[in-house]
DNA sequence: CGTCCACAGGAATGACGGGCGG
DNA sequence: CCGCCCGTCATTCCTGTGGACG
């Protein structure tokens, strides 16, 4: 039930496997296969696709004779130049020390190793924005300009991203190499996830143990939260959990339910543990006023820091404050006009409020002044 | 029909700390 | 190893805006 883990079926996404596959053919014949980019959001199966789509290939390729090399970078946790092509290097077995070189020397490794090796080498940069907003498209440039100085082999390359306005930003050059093909990943439905969840649960719960309704009941969970895959089969996961934790015999749908809570309230814990001081004063203040706008917020936000003695910042940064919260998800914004009364942001909660100040006072700055408001 | 509210949100700039690269 | 650069948090100043009100 592991996100990481592959299965060997992967229901629902017969059309982009055969798409990448069919894109990927060249290979087995041992010429170049055009470059991808796949797009689709979070939990849609891209990663899994395309590590799958790889695997099959690879192994039908060793027993034909047609061998190729490919890596498999996350650029998420290899988010510098030197990272990506060290991962890249390890992909056709050269040796490049975790630092040292610089990234010049690495490069001119690697393409000497590609000349003298004669073989196609296909590169799957997951998560490729990150890479991109952090260093911008100078790699990316190269990697694709990269098959006019070799003359022994050939370099793919595979970008994932979920960020739809990724492509906007690339050099013209680059985008226009990158997006060859591209292959797109729809969200699943709750019947597909339904699908999956079936297949999945047949392997890591003994028969019986899920009551009637328990999968109906994540799938439809999280189709509503756009059709993630990795969501439903977290709280299928969780819910297992805790079932085993209170030594029930079955998993039922209050499992599901509270499983759902604990998510929740792990997943906002995580973020509010990493924000700064003021991104969690400001969403004390949006705890204590729900629904309130701006305005309102912000002189909550004021007295608060009045009586912690905090210096506070100013209504434009908390206006941006509000603006990242939003993007996380903890919150959710609609701006209005009022006309007369001018435009303002209107900001409601997404998780319970409840939650979010229990969550909150585990801060020691924060502890105090809760205790505080609580007794009156 | 023009005003003006209550902000949204862009641009320029700066302090600061950590990590990259030479 | 050390300076510099870059990302983050923040300020200041600013222009933009939909519609109720007079």
């Amino acid at each position: 039930m592991r996100p990481d883990y592959i299965p060997d079926e992967l229901p629902h996404r017969d059309e982009q496997i055969s798409k990448i596959s069919s894109i990927l053919a060249p290979l087995l014949r041992g010429e170049k296969p055009n470059n991808i980019f796949i797009y689709g959001l979070t939990g849609t199966g891209k990663t899994a696709v395309v590590k799958y789509v790889l695997l099959k290939f690879k192994e039908y390729a060793t027993k034909i004779g047609r061998d190729f090399n490919y890596s498999y970078v996350n650029c998420r946790y290899d988010d510098t130049t030197y990272r990506v092509l060290a991962k890249l290097a390890e992909g056709i077995g050269v040796k490049i020390p975790f630092t040292g070189l610089s990234t010049s020397e690495v490069f001119n490794r690697i393409i000497t190793a590609l000349d003298s090796l004669s073989t196609s080498l296909v590169v799957v940069l997951d998560e490729i924005d990150f890479l991109v907003k952090k260093r911008g498209d100078e790699l990316l440039y190269r990697l694709t300009r990269i098959n006019e100085e070799l003359k022994g082999s050939k370099i793919t390359i595979i970008g994932v991203t979920n960020d739809v306005k990724f492509m906007e930003r690339l050099d013209p050059r680059v985008k226009s190499s990158l997006g060859e093909e591209e292959v797109i990943f729809p969200p699943y439905d709750a019947i597909q996830l339904e699908d999956i969840l079936l297949h999945r649960a047949s392997k890591a719960f003994k028969p019986g143990v899920l009551d009637e309704g328990v999968i109906s009941l994540c799938a439809s969970i999280a189709a509503k939260e756009h059709g993630d895959a990795r969501r439903a089969l977290d709280l299928l996961r969780v819910s297992g959990e805790l079932a085993e934790r209170e030594g029930a015999s079955k998993v039922v749908r209050d499992h599901v339910l509270r499983a759902r809570m604990e998510i929740e309230r792990d997943r906002v814990a995580e973020v509010i543990k990493t924000l700064p001081l003021h991104g969690k004063l400001v969403l004390l203040s949006l705890a204590i006023n729900p629904g309130g706008t701006t305005g309102e917020v912000y002189n909550i936000y004021r007295d608060i820091c009045k009586s912690l003695a905090v210096e506070p910042v100013t209504q434009r940064r908390v206006s941006d404050i509000i603006s990242e919260l939003d993007m996380l998800g903890i919150i959710n914004t609609r701006i209005v006009n009022r006309g007369r009364y001018g435009k303002t942001r209107v900001i409601n909660l997404n998780t319970d409020s409840e939650t979010l100040i229990k969550v909150l006072s585990e801060e020691r700055k924060i502890e105090a002044f809760i205790k505080n408001l609580r007794s009156r």
